[in-house]
DNA sequence: TCTGGGGTCCTAGGACCC
DNA sequence: TCTGGGGTCCTAGGACCC
């Protein structure tokens, strides 16, 4: 058979109880007790030990309600710290990169690595496993565990199986694995435990009888398709040993970008929220230019305490474009604040105050897509001096003028990335100013 | 000038992920 | 008394354009 989809090799590496086990590296007291890592303002438990997962603490899970597990069994809540963990994820992302050239980093604690074409390199791929996890041990005292699998999936699945069965000792590698072990051990998996298989689908696969993986795995895709649409129909692909789902080396930047908190303390004043509105567009803005994008419009929002039936609710939310697309912090204010006055009421009590930026595009520093469109009448004078200020900035080669679809219209773009909602580029052979 | 079909672009809502 | 903070993709429908 020849190279192509079939034959891909994922491996999927994830730190077992991430924030717990950073807050252990630090703190060896730690290990052996049970811990959990609170949210902002310590609200509700982001991460859990073994210990406290035992003990039937569910994720997201209210510090205040635990008070009587806490006394019973010592329940130690730490305050989460970010900056610890991204510290953390990046020292094992350096170590990955050791292992294979091709890595996704998916998440703070999870990353996908691409071992085709590695194989001769190990005696089998779970050795390769098993020197991952012994090195990340080593070099920063967290625990991890390895899938393998020929879709990133089936790798999700394995890392899964390679948790919860200890006879795998914290690597699973389906590649390797006779088909009937697999059967066996599919059978034996709940449908919900499949990456994209959600409560909403997982409960209307059980009601269609399909209670496990290997029962989804045995349907037909086309039928999946129907039923809940291309992403399912991939899904139910990758577990059969089709990838359909490539490794994305490259970060795409964000298409928006949210800054939002709960406040430690009910708010009421329209200066209290305006403060916290302002420390959000700063974050935000931060992260916008820090991508080198320029936001077209921001939408802030405010809403009261869902929580106290007590209390009378308001939750509203108002979005303002800006004339010119813009990543400066006073204009991002400004406009912030006049949305805040805009759906402000007095007299209730507000719990979170959040802003999204949107609709982000490049700004001129070139994230290498869609810079300018028009169509080829009438505004070409100002397309061509846009692109020849491009032009001269970023010399011929990795600026294209095309044209999109069959409309007629003519955009530029730097790099090989397709603008949004174009579906077919052809290259114009020659490019002449009026 | 007429018309239909193909295409773009936007929005809201729903589902999922960590 | 106390309940997180981010993100993504897909779909359907409609306005508009040539």
């Amino acid at each position: 058979m020849s190279a192509g989809p079939a034959d891909q090799i994922f491996a999927l590496v994830d730190v077992n109880n991430m924030y717990v086990s950073c807050e252990r590296a630090f703190n060896p007291k730690l290990r052996g007790r049970p811990v959990v890592v609170l949210s902002n303002n310590d609200g509700c438990a982001v991460a859990r030990s073994n210990e406290v997962k035992a003990l039937g603490v569910k994720m997201g899970a209210p510090w205040f309600e635990m008070k009587d597990l806490v006394r019973q069994h010592g329940i130690i809540g730490l305050s989460s710290n970010y900056t610890l963990y991204g510290d953390m994820s990046n020292r094992i992302m350096t170590i990955l990169r050791t292992y294979s050239p091709n890595v996704e980093v998916y998440s703070i604690d999870e990353s996908f690595l691409n071992l085709a074409g590695m194989s001769s390199l190990w005696e089998s791929p779970s050795a390769m496993g098993q020197d991952i996890r012994a090195k990340i041990l080593q070099w920063t005292t967290l625990p991890v565990c390895v899938g393998i699998g020929s879709s990133k999936t089936l790798a999700k699945l394995a890392n899964h199986v390679g948790k919860k069965v200890p006879l795998f000792d914290g690597v699973c590698d389906f590649t390797t694995m006779s088909a009937a072990r697999e059967r066996w051990l599919l059978e034996r998996i709940a449908v919900g435990e499949v990456w994209g298989v959600g409560r909403r689908i997982g409960a209307a696969l059980e009601g269609m009888g399909i209670t496990t993986v290997q029962a989804l795995k045995d349907t037909e895709p086309r039928d999946m398709r129907a039923r809940f649409g291309v992403v399912m129909e991939r899904t139910c692909n990758e577990l059969r040993g089709l990838s359909c789902l490539a490794l994305e080396e490259i970060a795409p930047p964000r298409q928006e970008i949210v800054s939002s908190r709960s406040f430690g303390e009910l708010v009421t004043s329209v200066d209290e929220l305006a403060e916290a509105v302002t420390l959000y567009v700063a974050r935000a803005g931060e992260k916008l230019r820090g991508q080198h994008s320029v936001c077209g419009a921001i939408h802030i929002f405010i809403q009261t305490n869902p929580f106290r039936r007590q209390d009378e609710q308001y939750s509203n939310g108002v979005s303002i474009p800006f004339a010119e697309p813009t990543a400066d912090n006073r204009e991002l204010t400004g406009a912030a604040l006049r949305g805040l006055r805009r759906i402000y009421r007095p007299g209730f009590r507000y719990k979170k105050a959040g802003v999204m930026l949107m609709d982000l595009s490049p700004d001129k520093g070139g994230q290498g897509t869609l810079f300018e469109s028009g169509r080829p009448r009438g505004e070409s004078q100002k397309f061509m001096a846009v692109f020849d200020a491009l032009n001269k900035r970023y010399g011929k080669d990795t600026l294209q003028l095309a044209s999109a679809g069959t409309s007629n219209r003519w955009a530029m773009r730097a790099g090989n990335r397709t603008p949004k909602y174009t579906t077919s580029w052809q290259e114009l052979p020659t490019v002449r100013a009026k």
